[in-house]
DNA sequence: CAAATGTTGGTAACAGTGTTACCGTACAGA
DNA sequence: TCTGTACGGTAACACTGTTACCAACATTTG
């Protein structure tokens, strides 16, 4: 075996642990809540030492990094399963739609990501890119929208953050308890819809 | 001196440990930040022992309340300082400038109020109500301009709630930096504005 | 081939957290 | 004066994230 053949089976034996630790502190994240992330609990619920976490993540502030960037991977992947419509306005509802079931799918990922509930973690710059690429799948329904004429009077990342903000303040507050499921549903439509009416031509405000 | 004589003493120097307790802690929020929030820092702070915070609070949960209401004790009074307009649609939009003034110039007291900043912490029931009371006032104004003809086609709570939402989801957008403050005040107008624009009258649309 | 080097990971400790058992002290009532 | 009761300070408990120490290992060097 030539020197680089046990560097490499070490490297991919890290690759895996780090994988499974990962998967350890998914497992509890959704099942017990973000409280259950400790670095002991994980720890010992993957069979290894604290400090394997802290060689293969660099402590806690590591692997909550790397939760973070789990759950916008998973956001992701659940916006891009929203089918393509050649209508860009439809596709667009149905990506608001997503949004929140995401989030209510996942409301111990949402907490993380967006309402700081690992108590010290705020997410790296490159991590924070990550995030903004994720973003980035609205403005351009957004952006489809506007160039199919079905939006107008402002630009495309006007358009999406005013909706990011609306469509996070609704699920936000509806994960903290402010509303129960169904009131939370309907307001969530009348404040979605209400955003975006001043954006729609003129014939299509009557929806 | 009668029995109720050393009580009635014991407990107004109860009410002033409290309130200076409270006090310390709310320094310390402002200044610090919630993670600065213990009960050794508070109660060495205030120059007591930590069992005083447990025999006046009943531990960090009852302190952390206590600031919570503390925190909607400001915001209405914030809020409350919104001059009368006999517009009741120039007045809540004050109201709205109004909401998130308060929550730059608090933002700890906002992220514990509506971000869970302080781990543990959920209000209890009763303390949530204190919460909805400070809410009211907005629902108040909402249906002030439903009777004044100024908004339209939803209830007074329905319209409260999404504008709620709305800033929230602004607010809280901006305060985990995400937007800067001079880009977040020109989203948060688009999307207030926004949002009110479909329950104007038609002639008032052109704001 | 043998010794030095560098990395890994387990153990045990450190400082910090919320909380509470213990105990002395002060008072009200008998 | 004696008993009972509530308060509050001290010290401990079970946690947390983190790290110094050390043994074990493969690689590199003499």
């Amino acid at each position: 075996m030539s020197s680089t053949t046990y560097r490499q089976a070490q490297q991919e034996g890290q690759v895996v642990v780090r994988a499974a630790i990962l998967d350890t502190a998914t497992h509890l994240l959704i099942n017990e809540g973000p409280a259950a992330l400790t670095v002991r609990r994980i720890s010992g619920e993957a069979g290894c030492s604290t400090k394997v976490i802290y060689t293969l993540f660099g402590g806690k502030e590591g692997l909550t990094e790397a939760l973070w960037l789990e759950g916008f991977a998973r956001f992701e992947q659940r916006l891009l399963a929203v089918p393509f419509d050649p209508d860009a306005l439809t596709e667009l509802r149905a990506g608001i739609e997503t949004y929140r079931d995401y989030a209510l799918e996942q409301p111990a990922y949402y907490r993380v990501m967006f309402q700081g509930a690992v108590p010290g973690f705020t997410p790296s710059r490159p991590a924070q890119e990550v995030a903004r690429r994720t973003f980035s799948l609205l403005v351009a329904v957004v952006s489809r929208c506007l160039e199919e004429g079905r939006l107008r009077g402002a630009t495309d990342v006007e358009i999406a953050d005013v909706l990011w903000m609306a469509m996070h303040g609704a699920v936000s507050l509806e994960l903290s308890g402010y509303f129960d499921r169904a009131e939370a549903e309907r307001r969530y439509r009348l404040l979605c819809s209400s955003v975006l009416k001043p954006f729609l031509t003129p014939d299509e405000r009557t929806t």
